[in-house]
DNA sequence: CGCCAGGGCCTCA
DNA sequence: TGAGGCCATGGC
């Protein structure tokens, strides 16, 4: 039976933050990503692809100002990557952290594109450096593929809600997401980018429960005796 | 100052 | 398969 509680929180979400136009993308002939609902050309899909590899474990606003980087530089696309010298790439993208590994990712990721690679989850996983979520993002949001993405946000988020057990691994976090929602990309990329905004304004590491428009039914508020802030080991 | 941020890989049980 | 170490910058 489908747990209604999924698509019921994604509509208090939507009616309290509004749409987050979410994956931001570089406009043709800007240099900053911006918030317009996603990529609609090849180049920026690839700069979607780019960015779930720049972001990850850091800061959107680091990896915004790799990308901007690159796109000064005229090389944010496939061909340019892999031809870049993979130090010069390196410290292009050095406000993004990990930089090291991440020049490689790109140069990787860059390779992929250039032959066409398949539109799969298993031809992405395959790269080194793509795990799940990063695989996940780049189905979504540069291929509008419904997959939900789950990131550390929406573990955090709905096992607090006691939706998705801490102990869940991603496949069974995905499935719980699958298995209680319609299959549409959009609502999936909709939902998604509400559950970051959701994470950073109230559901932060250590909560904010008074700021929180899903406290009534939180598991953790409930058993939490309702304070409205709750200390992390107190 | 220390902590945190939209992970993933490697190693070692 | 899962826990721990590693990678690194910038904001607060």
């Amino acid at each position: 039976m489908i747990d209604t509680r999924y698509m019921r929180i994604y509509e208090r979400l939507l009616g309290a933050y509004g749409p987050r136009g979410w994956w931001p993308v570089t406009p043709p002939g800007e240099t900053v990503p911006r918030y317009t609902g996603g990529p609609r050309t090849p180049r920026q899909r690839f700069e979607v692809a780019a960015g779930a590899v720049l972001t990850q474990n850091t800061a959107w606003a680091n990896a915004s100002r790799a990308i901007e980087r690159l796109n000064t530089l005229g090389a944010m696309s496939p061909a340019a990557i892999r031809d870049m010298d993979e130090r010069a790439l390196a410290e292009a993208i050095r406000p993004a952290g990990y930089y090291n590994q991440k020049a490689k990712r790109l140069k990787i990721l860059a390779a992929f594109f250039l032959e066409g690679g398949k539109r799969s989850r298993a031809a992405l996983l395959a790269l080194h450096g793509v795990g799940p979520e990063t695989a996940d993002s780049i189905l979504l949001y540069a291929w509008n593929i419904p997959v939900f993405v789950i990131d550390a946000y929406t573990r955090r988020m709905f096992g607090r809600l006691g939706l998705v057990p801490e102990s869940a691994d991603y496949d069974e976090a995905q499935a719980a997401f699958a298995g209680n929602l319609p299959r549409s990309a959009g609502l999936y990329r909709e939902y998604h980018a509400l559950i970051v905004e959701h994470g950073k304004r109230a559901c932060k590491k250590v909560p904010v429960c008074k700021k929180c428009l899903l406290k009534t039914a939180c598991a953790l508020y409930l058993s939490s005796g309702k304070r409205t802030s709750i200390a992390r080991s107190g």
